[in-house]
DNA sequence: CCTTTATTGATAATGATTATCATATTCAAT
DNA sequence: ATTGAATATGATAATCATTATCAATAAAGG
């Protein structure tokens, strides 16, 4: 359940009102569903669990929110090889840790793994050090995906 | 121009008898186009490019087989966060080095880069080789994107 | 209360990709 | 060469996630 009378606010409030955004209750809604989740939703997925709560908030709003809070980077966008897009709070949020993925080409499973994250960073660190230099290119973020089958897909010829 | 009857068959001529499939006019004249650019083709490209040499061949074709040719492995197909998909010769083909991508989120430029690469690949080896083990997982290919601003595009406000 | 601006939702439009299906082509065996 | 089975093709229509439109609402600040 959303708690907007929380004391102290959702941490997020801030970076609305800094913006010239407002925090409204469809935005605030759709920020609830996605953290509290680990799965990675669709704009549909989204519009489903805040209709539950809130059945008078349209799709067009899902979409709408969800690229602004791409744009203000509190959410990550994701293709994983399905049509949809998927979605996901920003690492930094609350207690996400900086992950990356596995996905099966197949069942279209997604495994997030932190493992040897630290390596990734340090390498991706140097090397976008090294390649902002070179091509003076600005580098805001980055991806960094493995496709494969899952173990169940492995066993089903 | 596409040349059918060259000494030896194109390198790839192989693969299609191996599989069950025909190497026909459509087809090679696809992998010739994509043989001969350094961009990153969307369909429709392919289709334009083809439709000069060929113009009997039609878009469903170009998808077809472009489908084709990703599951071969002969083709990757990447997204850049514009809609259409992009098509490239996969590594390992012809003189084509390994290498990963800078988007460009503004204008959509792409630039390739092979620098850092065999760093990457020993990080990614290591990596690949715990995660599959950690996840029993069958990894086949990975994806590295750097997204950011240009030169160009940072002078723009 | 009033004015301005931001936000929303229903609806229609877009556009890349797929499905359909009848036709044409290829290969291998006769 | 000819035939027959399997593969490949192209025109067309359908799909479906995402966007554009636009009138209606809600909020902020005087």
């Amino acid at each position: 359940m959303l708690d907007r009378a929380n004391i102290g606010h959702p941490w997020w409030h801030g970076r609305f009102r800094g913006c010239g955004y407002r925090l409204t209750i469809p935005r605030e809604a759709i920020l609830d569903v996605l953290s509290k989740t680990s799965r990675h939703l669709s704009a549909e997925d989204i519009f489903l669990a805040v209709h539950k709560v809130y059945p008078a908030v349209g799709l067009t709003t899902i979409y709408r929110t969800l690229e602004l809070l791409v744009q203000m980077r509190l959410v990550f966008k994701f293709d994983f090889g399905d049509k949809r897009a998927r979605y996901e709070l920003a690492e930094g949020t609350k207690g996400i840790r900086h992950h990356h993925h596995l996905v099966c080409t197949r069942c279209g499973r997604i495994i997030d793994y932190t493992d040897f994250i630290d390596e990734e960073k340090e390498l991706l660190g140097q090397t976008e050090k090294g390649l902002s230099k070179k091509f003076n290119f600005k580098i805001t973020n980055h991806i960094i995906q493995f496709y494969g089958l899952c173990d169940k897909c492995q066993n089903k010829g």
